[in-house]
RNA sequence: GGAGAGAUGGGUGAGUGGCUGAAACCACCGGUUUGCUAAAUCGACGAACUUCGAAAGGGGUUCCGCGGGUUCGAAUCCCGCUCUCUCCGCCA
């Protein structure tokens, strides 16, 4: 959520970068730079009525242990007026207020100047291409769900039978496979410097909010609604939001967490096409990294989590390329992103496996984290997360681009973890 | 799940209707002192909104778990909620 302040201020650099976005509300700027006018000056009179009973309070108060009881009692009559006047006033308060939140609520992040423009995801600009080799696959090469049932890898209809759709179930060698990328990426990420948790895998609506999955994204999420929690759809948001209502110190920067949990994800009205196997399931592993940095490192941050990803595709000999997502295809949330996306051989496509991204001071509002400079300012940080990696399209990737007539090839690095070194 | 107790500033903890944004102690920070470490001593020490100011800083309002109520006036009284702790039950 962005500051009215900060709106005010920038009004200009925020309306280009609703353009950016081809945001369409834009008439909401000038709709919140009012009501915020109109809070203060609501707030100012109830201050200043407030100041005088207060005053008053005391006179009376006085005025009781004089004895002076008339005069007292005439100065009683001036408060109840002016309580019955701020009452009058809270209600317009509370209107301003809630009218102005569900503004600001849905103005998105205001895009890195490098964002370029455009609405899908074919305006993304390639970052980085793949300039190395793609497998040469063998005759009668198979896509990852063929492949799964020739080797007993993932099972999908059992998943159906126990869950619903979406939710494989993975089996022998696949599981232990699973097992050995959560180790890799969590020791890749422990020498990066990245402090492991394990978090809860429900969180309360107040954290759901933090890292703005609330009220944007409501329908993403799975809601226990007995207890009133919800099933997270990413580490990023238990792990984000320890540092929620937290005030840091400069010298705390830069924190670097990181978690394996799963991921649950409705995917309401995601069904169709390009949807098969283990491309775009309900329940999925992940690793994520989270930073929460000085505005003015954040884009150093963003650069090494790229090289971090960058690394952990490379040591799986994976070919991938990076994108710049343009303002149409951003996360509401987000200021920039860069997709990380996995050619997979078999179903000739690239496959979305990472999404890296700075959030500024978008998340950190919400989360109201902030930091004290030398002067003991309070600013806000900045957040920033990846995924470092998603898992079943790693998976679906490397089964593809690894499968030989005698199996499929086990990456090197993987091989200490999996104690085997095919699938056959 | 049943019974009871509690929730105050970074921590411990006082405060039962006005003099309390909040004692005291500890921690943190700044100064003085000291052969070093330590100790001693003095001072500063919460947050949000807002206003004045170039800034330093000053003013107003709010905040003692959260929400509501009583009252001229609430940390203090009343109601609802949440959470924590103790005991019992159940249990990986």
């Amino acid at each position: 959520m962005l500051q009215p302040n900060f709106i005010k201020e920038n009004k200009d650099k925020v309306l280009n970068g609703l353009k950016v976005r081809n945001f369409k509300d834009a008439h909401l700027i000038d709709e919140i730079i009012d009501l915020d006018q109109k809070r203060k000056e609501i707030q100012a009179q109830m201050d200043n009525l407030q100041a005088s009973i207060n005053s008053s309070s005391k006179e009376i108060g006085a005025l009781f242990q004089q004895g002076k009881k008339d005069e007292a009692e005439g100065m009683r009559a001036n408060v109840g007026e002016w309580k019955s006047k701020i009452k009058i006033l809270q209600e317009d308060s509370t209107k301003v207020k809630t009218a102005l939140e569900d503004a600001l609520y849905n103005i998105p992040n205001v895009p890195h100047p490098t964002v370029p423009a455009g609405s899908t995801d074919e305006d993304n600009e390639v970052f980085k291409a793949w300039e190395g080799e793609f497998p040469k696959l063998h005759e009668g090469n198979l896509p990852h769900w063929e492949l799964s049932d020739k080797y007993g890898i993932f099972d999908l209809k059992l998943g159906v039978k126990l869950t619903g759709a979406g939710f494989p179930v993975y089996r022998g060698k696949g599981a232990k496979l699973q097992r050995a990328l959560i180790a890799f990426f969590l020791d890749e990420a422990e020498k990066a410097g990245y402090e492991e948790f394990i978090p809860p895998l429900l969180v309360n609506e107040d954290s759901a909010r933090g890292t703005g999955q609330l009220p944007d994204k409501e329908g993403q999420m799975y809601h226990a609604t007995v207890d009133d929690l919800y099933l997270i759809p990413t580490a990023e948001v238990p792990i984000t939001n320890v540092y929620r209502d937290v005030i840091l110190d400069e010298k705390d920067f830069p924190i670097k967490m990181t978690g394996y949990t799963p991921c649950f994800r409705r995917e309401a009205g995601s069904y169709g096409a390009h949807v098969r196997g283990l491309n775009r399931v309900h329940q999925f592993d992940k690793v994520e990294i989270v930073h929460i940095e000085h505005p003015e490192k954040s884009y150093d941050a963003l650069n090494k989590m790229i090289e971090h990803v960058e690394a952990l595709l490379d040591q799986l000999k994976l070919p991938y390329r990076i994108l710049r997502l343009c303002g149409g295809d951003l996360g509401f949330t987000s200021a920039l992103t860069f997709d990380f996306e996995v050619f997979s051989a078999a179903q000739e496509r690239w496959l979305e496996v990472s999404s890296v991204s700075n959030f500024e001071t978008f998340q950190s509002n919400r989360l109201k984290l902030r930091y004290r400079d030398a002067n003991n300012k309070k600013h806000l940080a900045h957040t920033l997360n990846g995924s470092a990696l998603a898992l079943p399209r790693i998976l679906a990737s490397i089964l593809e681009n690894n499968q030989t007539p005698e199996g499929i090839v086990i990456p090197e690095v993987l091989r200490p973890y999996t104690r085997f070194d095919i699938i056959d």
